[in-house]
DNA sequence: AGCACCATGTAAGTGGTTACATGATTCC
DNA sequence: GGAATCATGTAACCACTTACATGGTGCT
């Protein structure tokens, strides 16, 4: 047992409590919509998180506010917790097996019809060229960063620029391979 | 059951069956070699999805050469699983939960020393450097294809690209953030 | 003889998604 | 009242990796 497979749900969790309590429900939505083109959680994965953490003392359930209309069951990250999350912060990322069907797709592609690739790459440009422009409405709501310290909106800004420069390589990469079938056909 | 998970690895090795015959273990190299930056696949999916593939009719067991030395099962492609196989590629890419370890530790880097965070991009700089030299190396051995028809090597030539254009992007990125955090400390 | 590698497989376990169950709340 | 959504959870299942078992082959 020396290179066991390690779940990072746990600090994606971490993380996000780490800013303010959130309910599961709310980890879930808080996912989605910040690091959802790069993370993704499961209800089956986040409410038995939960559960773990506060038996780990990593964090522990808020008294559930009666007053409010909707009730949900908070949960705060303990000092432990925020230990806990550094301490997988600063620890290299484990190489990760990375798998891409529309690549595996291109790469078989000489087996079928052309126009299947094509098809795949025009839809593979729509959906980057929306992800493009989603990522470029998210940037230009941040605020102005110079002259200010090292804080939250650096880390978001790099994040937010990965997507930016990754859709944007994909878009031409998906162009100039549209253009070398085109020209293998003529 | 409206949208079951589907597995890939029976189309990845039908792929790799449809150019010529071969065995679990050659199955294991060439997907290593060949793919193996956007794809990969066990032992322990290969050998039992190479006996449903011949179960299904889509592959069948060669006699073993006994004259060689080594003995191995070679497997071979049927119609029906060239059938098979370009049914997939045709079909549009579903779409897949990509996750990215690096990223998610940006994003949470405000709560620990950017000094780690300087390392994480650091180390990936390295890494994305290594690889690009290699999808370089590769496409400098491939034949020059202008004149040609349509085929393989057109394919191929993608994936490189593919391989190539990240991993520019990835270290531009890389160079980015880290001016980015170097001037919100100062 | 002994080691590295070739080669095929399987059992156990992990991380994760999906589908379902249940009930409350808000809004029309 | 009824639909949509809020909210929490769980059971079943799936894809996959890891570790192990087993034996053959090639080389020094």
């Amino acid at each position: 047992m020396t290179n066991r497979r390690k779940s990072r749900t746990k600090f994606a969790i971490l993380g996000f409590l780490a800013s303010k309590p959130r309910s599961g429900y709310d980890l879930k939505k808080a996912i989605e919509k910040s690091i959802g083109f790069f993370w993704s959680e499961s209800y089956g994965q986040i409410y038995p998180i939960l559960s773990q953490l506060v038996k780990e003392g990593h964090a522990i359930k808020l008294p559930i506010d009666e007053t409010s209309g909707r009730k949900r069951q908070q949960y705060a990250i303990t000092d432990a917790g925020i230990e806990e999350l550094k301490d997988w912060i600063e620890k290299a990322a484990e190489p990760q097996t990375y798998r891409n069907e529309l690549l595996l797709k291109i790469f078989f592609g000489h087996q079928a019809d052309p126009d299947a690739s094509r098809k795949h790459l025009e839809e593979f440009k729509t959906q980057q060229k929306e992800l493009n422009e989603t990522f470029k409405g998210f940037q230009s709501t941040l605020p102005d960063m110079k002259d200010q310290p090292l804080n939250h909106y650096v880390y978001l800004q790099a994040t937010i620029n990965y997507g930016i420069l990754m859709t944007e390589a994909s878009l031409k990469w998906a162009n100039d391979t549209l253009r070398m079938i085109n020209r293998a056909k003529s």
